[in-house]
DNA sequence: GCAGTATCTAGTCAGTGACAAGTTGATGGT
DNA sequence: ACCATCAACTTGTCACTGACTAGATACTGC
């Protein structure tokens, strides 16, 4: 950002870092991310964010408990399960990059103290969806059902993989609709034998 | 595996890379594949596997078109939407690594003409699936939820997200009994407000 | 048995992650 | 006012990787 720095120390180079690393990811994915090349952008020598993120893993392992919480922030305080589904399709169009890098547990250290936490955050706040459904017979499963539902919708659309159906209609919106024909038994209740 | 060589061509190479590609893959995800590390298992010089894959992306992509035709496979010859999604998932776990480079586009090359055209048949099977419903009155938005379903469900399978609910159940049982819960209606038909 | 081609080797280059050791600056105690 | 301590950053280096080039070797069709 400033053009010639003049002061030894950046003053805010973890941001910073982590600002880019998600224009990255978003734009070209995780394989494309570089040490190296945060640190030229930010201005800084080639080591210095080693030093807040110790390495590739640690920056990743960042990006994924910020996610978590990001995440966690969005499904609070809606009541109603459909709306939660909405939420979480939203969050995953609004920040892509975290959400690729919070489901590819390869580029992670799963047992990070602070993304367990975070993790632990967000998923309370799933659970949290399906408590107050009336007459469910296996919460949990009916908790997975949505949960699968929301994430495969929101992963196929940042694949790129359902670009024809959406058309030019916001994701959440199609993935409303979508779960309006589940719940409202327009789709057959059971296709027999 | 062969201990000591003494032709000096390999043989199979190109398959011979392939397999160990999706063992590293499988073990350790797409990240920590290395074209160097593949060549010196097949016990060749370090440059030999560009000529049968070009480059890495070239290796992912095979790998990729390889996994639309065994989908498409999978998929072929189920009548039954609901059971097509158990083979979806189940395609999912018995084949991991494939569906792990399937649906990461930052790590193809998405204009392969062979690549276009595997995920063309896969496509095809896919449709089929809801083509025969009866009463269906947005069989496009239909197959899409059918679809979000069964990729959600087989992700959080595979990212290690749903390992206390499944306990050691197959993750295709369980899906086959969680598609039962959403098809006969134990599923609130609309939670409101 | 010969030409042409597919397969593989050997050598090289720039870029990267990780680490070690030193430099700069800020902070707080006395 | 001083100094110890620590965080933030730099410089230098190493092993490894992907990609490229040129050349050696084996197979195939004729």
């Amino acid at each position: 950002m400033s053009p010639s720095r003049k002061t030894y120390h950046h003053g805010d180079l973890r941001q910073s870092v982590l600002a880019a690393a998600l224009d990255v990811i978003a734009a070209e994915g995780p394989g494309a991310l570089s040490l190296r090349d945060l640190a030229r952008r930010a201005g800084v020598s080639h080591a210095a964010p080693a030093h807040h993120f110790k390495d590739r893993t640690g920056l990743l392992t960042a990006i994924a408990t910020e996610g978590y919480d990001l995440l966690a922030a969005a499904l609070a305080g809606t009541p109603e399960l459909r709306e939660r589904g909405v939420r979480y399709v939203r969050f995953a169009t609004e920040h892509p990059a975290h959400f690729q890098v919070m489901f590819q547990p390869d580029l992670l250290r799963a047992d990070d103290p602070e993304l367990l936490a975070a993790k632990e955050r967000a998923s309370a706040e799933l659970r949290a969806g399906v408590a107050g459904l009336p007459d469910v017979p296996d919460a949990r499963t009916a908790g997975i059902a949505a949960w699968s539902l929301a994430h495969g919708f929101a992963t196929l659309v940042l694949t790129g993989n359902i670009e024809a159906a959406l058309g030019d209609r916001e994701p959440e919106d199609y993935f409303r609709s979508l779960t309006g024909l589940l719940f409202t038994g327009q789709l057959p209740q059971k296709d027999r034998s």
